[in-house]
DNA sequence: ATAATTTGGTTTATATTATAAACTACTTTA
DNA sequence: TAAAGTAGTTTATAATATAAACCAAATTAT
């Protein structure tokens, strides 16, 4: 009746990240943390979970005399994002 | 951009407790522990929580001797599912 | 020049949540 | 009357989320 949720982007941060993700593909921290409205520690934390998932790749570097993170979702995120929204419709009665 | 997503909803336990009981209206402790597949500890502290927040009604009584729990959505229950499921499309990108 | 502030984060500590295990109380069946 | 089943609750533990504190370097102000 009521599929499982993936616990990985069961979570309000998350879901947001990759929900930005899905749609620009790939996204600067800060961009991240603006949009999403987080703090920086909690994005931390939550961005490492996301790459330790697999669901996003994460390269740092350095961009105008800063240290700059960059995101991008993998393939493998993508298919989980559309499991877990399909997932979702048994809970919300919406499919 | 991202609407804040209920706590009191977002677990998918509760969640599903509360999608069974906007179409039901009324359920028994044992029928909800089948539907949702839970164990009856976490089923039973999570009807308490929906309880607390005013989202359920629940009302113990015996039947053939045995104890029964019955729940049933309130309209505050309704009303936050609403703005749950309408929230959540700002994350998955259906809305 | 150097002290204070800002940028872009990470790490660590704490509060919250979810879950399972253990327990209660009673009933039914062997 | 002992064992097993029903219908839960309580308690302990594991997992999560979040905030606070911290770090390293860059910039700006004095």
């Amino acid at each position: 009746m009521f599929k499982d949720l993936d616990p990985i982007l069961h979570s309000q941060l998350r879901l947001a990240v990759m929900s930005i993700l899905i749609s620009v593909k790939e996204a600067e921290f800060t961009f991240l943390k603006e949009k999403t409205n987080s703090t920086a520690g909690n994005l931390s934390v939550q961005i490492q979970k996301l790459k330790e998932a697999g669901y996003i790749d994460v390269t740092k570097q350095f961009k105008d005399n800063y240290p700059q993170t960059i995101c991008k979702i993998t393939k493998q995120g993508i298919k989980a994002f559309e499991i877990y929204v399909t997932s979702l419709q048994s809970y919300l009665g919406t499919g």
